[in-house]
DNA sequence: ACAATATTCCAAAGAACATTGGAGGAGCTG
DNA sequence: CAGCTCCTCCAATGTTCTTTGGAATATTGT
């Protein structure tokens, strides 16, 4: 007991964990992850990675137990160990946008100007159910699939500027995305009150809500 | 907004935190900054490092963000950068515990057999205002000076044996040290019982009831 | 100003990691 | 079983990280 051989091998167990934190690109594929099981290749496309180097740290979020693998046929499906691992993920970012000043500056880069109006989930769910406004998913559709706030619809960012004439003129619309660094919802905002539309963003988005334990609904399959 | 470089830079200030968890000995240095400020050799000295070695992780996790300095004459005197970022190590420690199976095999290895009775905090405080048990804080004296259990008494293990007749023979002891994965309330335990006293430890310690929020009372300086 | 103490900085060597393209494997479909 | 798709494995490259001992720096006390 207490000798330093058997400290070492559990330091190294959670510096195991930690190592896997320790790249830009595999926090992006648990960011994208967070929001339900993706395909290698589908991933490798969204986080701009090469299919082998996306295998790659895939195989490393897996050794290190973050992530849990299902095979479908000839597709391998990753997602989130669990929820603590999404917290972790949550946590993690909290820390750094705390303790790093440079994260509020690339935050602002990213997402834009904090020029649309915002609300936290507490008063939109109360907004919600009054029927006082819309609830507007702006993931990819997969995502929305995956899980959504109940009673929200979807309409992906891309297609949103197309599909205008969904969304009541007389109700404003709260748009929401995958979480606080996520940059749909900003962007959809911006597009929405560009077209006259009264529009404003969740402070959160899917992840955070995910971590609080706020009812997600999962569309049937 | 949106492009790929402003959304690297953004996961890079995440990847900045991470990279920092991503070490065995910085792992092992926040857990002892986790019980209150240290110099650098001292940290040297606990972790078993090199000097510049020490000083390089030190470095490193203040980079990070994770540490802050503060100077007093001649010495330096590191700390943990808040309250947060006990929160993550632990979230971290308690992911790796749920999801690889080794770190369980690990901390029996560490702290030995679970060969010793234990209790969770509300039942230890419970019990120690009712009087009916000796609160000890077996960890080595600064760290109990920077912050202890209200009411606990110090005795660091290594004079645990020359002090046992500071405890009365007549309650129940029970033993708290840093933390969840921490050898010094496990061996305690083991001195206590074997000296005929009854003895358990406290299922986790000073780093968990921080993050918790419990009320850790700091020793006039 | 000088010596003493505590820490950081530097350079070098070795280890671990990321990225690539291409080969190999597993599973489906005809 | 041949061809297809999706993914992993491999080998080679360049990069980053760790550890070391010794030199440089900051602060205090004489």
């Amino acid at each position: 007991m207490g000798d330093r051989a058997a400290k070492d091998a559990l330091f190294a167990e959670f510096a195991a964990v930690g190592k896997a934190l320790g790249s830009p690109k595999r926090l992006e594929l648990l960011d994208l992850l967070a929001q339900g099981p993706r395909s290698v290749e589908d991933l490798a496309n969204a986080a701009d990675l090469g299919l082998s180097t996306c295998s790659a740290h895939l195989q490393r979020l897996l050794a290190a137990g973050l992530v849990a693998t299902r095979r479908d046929g000839t597709r391998i499906w990753y997602s989130l160990a669990g929820e603590d691992v999404a917290a972790l993920f949550a946590n993690l970012r909290s820390v750094a946008q705390r303790h790093r000043p440079h994260t509020e500056q690339a935050r602002r880069a990213y997402l834009g100007p904090d020029d649309t109006k915002q609300v936290d989930v507490a008063e939109l769910l109360r907004w919600a159910e009054a029927g006082d406004v819309v609830v507007l998913d702006v993931r990819p559709a997969p995502e929305y699939a995956a899980g959504h706030l109940p009673g929200a619809v979807s309409i992906p960012l891309d297609e949103l500027e197309d599909r205008l004439i969904e969304l009541p003129e007389d109700r404003e619309v709260i748009a929401y995305c995958r979480g606080a660094y996520c940059a749909l919802a900003h962007d959809a905002v911006r597009l929405l009150t560009a077209h006259g539309r009264q529009a404003r963003r969740a402070t959160d988005g899917v992840l955070e809500w995910r971590v609080a334990g706020l009812p997600v609904q999962a569309q049937a399959a």
